[in-house]
DNA sequence: TCTTTTATTTTGATTTGTCAAAATTCAATC
DNA sequence: GATTGAATTTTGACAAATCAAAATAAAAGA
């Protein structure tokens, strides 16, 4: 069985690969601050994952996942927002909090005590901030979706997703009403501003930086998922 | 914060001071035993549990808790205790499995959670197994239970606590219909044949060898807890 | 008391995951 | 082409937890 480490990598690095062209390496820099260790610490590391097979390295290059290394990544990612629905749906946490707490039992559960969970909470799809939740199968395929930067404007959407999981601006979205589900519109863009408001229905408008817009992402209001 | 290493030795040497007279310390040779490790790994590490203080360390002699040792070692207890309950009565796992899967998640779980956790099931004063679970205070005091062995026959009395967590023993109980709340009457000791006779009420009557009886506690019908 | 047995401790090594700092490589600039 | 700079790798060291095997102490027998 892997470590909590080595499952921490894997991890670490599909949520990396997913933020980049398809095919491109995660350098190993990137890798190292993610991870909070020493670049040194990310090299040796790796190369200690590619001996286990679960990554492709290349030196100078960066890191990709291999075909193993991949399904354990998604298992760890399973595991952890199936936590977090039960944390929210079950227990009542803030979904602010939640990812903290999952970020420990994600390693602490049995596939056995997964699949019990997973029924008794009748088999959700998506975690508290719109994350998708891979089946045993893998992935499934993402809907496509735009986040408030990118999003046309005067048309009702709905919030699909958060790309951020700091406690801190989760809470500020809630405040505003910008949780995943909520009716929204683009009013605005500001280019020289460099910001972008939106009005999520039945609540003042919010404006903000894009760097946080591109962390909110939605789809077409009509779009089921 | 302690190890998950360093919880496990603490965990371990309470269970073990439980289980014998007051104040005598725990060999190290039983420490290593009940934690798989060798004698040697079981003598270093319990220099570095005394040199943190969690520990009285006689050297030749064996170690016993200090009060902070203690004070950990309870609320490893605690988390340990309460999941059980939850995997139990929540997500409906069988008793007889569900001490190996505490036994991980006793270590992942926050105060803030094990807190919801405890509201959420109600307080709840016993586990899955009868065993106590501590508070946030400390241990609660122990009704005085007798092993089935030691029981006055004929006398109508209930399971308590089964202190044992071997699954396939406790699947046998739960066959026999010995568990924890379930009413029984002792009908016969044979010294001899090292055995004794329990009848649950409303099944068959068992015959346990003494080593197996002494396993399961029991207390008078009458007395509520 | 002397010897044997058993429990415990010591010693030296190993593995995993980490850091600091020096060395290297590659790309970019002059 | 030579030099600078940024990213990466290498090297040597360390802490935690472990084992194997040798050394020691205490208890039990003779």
């Amino acid at each position: 069985m892997p470590s909590v480490t080595v499952e921490n990598y894997l991890k670490t690095i599909y949520l990396h690969q997913q933020r980049r062209p398809r095919e491109e390496l995660v350098p190993m820099g990137e890798l190292a601050s993610a991870m909070s260790v020493t670049p040194g610490t990310a090299t040796s590391m790796v190369k200690n994952l590619s001996d286990q097979e679960l990554v492709d390295y290349e030196p100078r290059g960066g890191v990709r996942l291999t075909r193993t290394g991949d399904k354990t990544a998604l298992q760890v990612l399973r595991r952890h927002r199936l936590v977090e629905v039960f944390l929210v749906e079950v227990l009542g946490l803030d979904w602010a909090e939640v990812h903290d707490e999952a970020e420990e039992l994600e390693h602490a559960i049995s596939d056995k005590l997964l699949d019990r969970l997973d029924a008794f909470l009748g088999y959700p799809e998506f975690d508290p901030h719109g994350d998708p939740i891979p089946s045993a199968k893998g992935m499934p395929k993402a809907a496509e979706l735009v986040d408030i930067v990118e999003a046309p404007q005067g048309r009702a959407m709905r919030v699909a997703r958060i790309k951020d999981q700091d406690p801190a601006f989760l809470r500020f979205l809630e405040r505003c009403g910008l949780t995943p589900g909520q009716l929204v519109t683009v009013t605005g863009r500001d280019a020289v501003a460099d910001a972008v408001t939106v009005h999520p229905d039945g609540k003042d408008p919010v404006t903000l930086g894009t760097s946080a817009g591109r962390k909110i992402m939605l789809r077409p209001a009509s779009q089921r998922r």
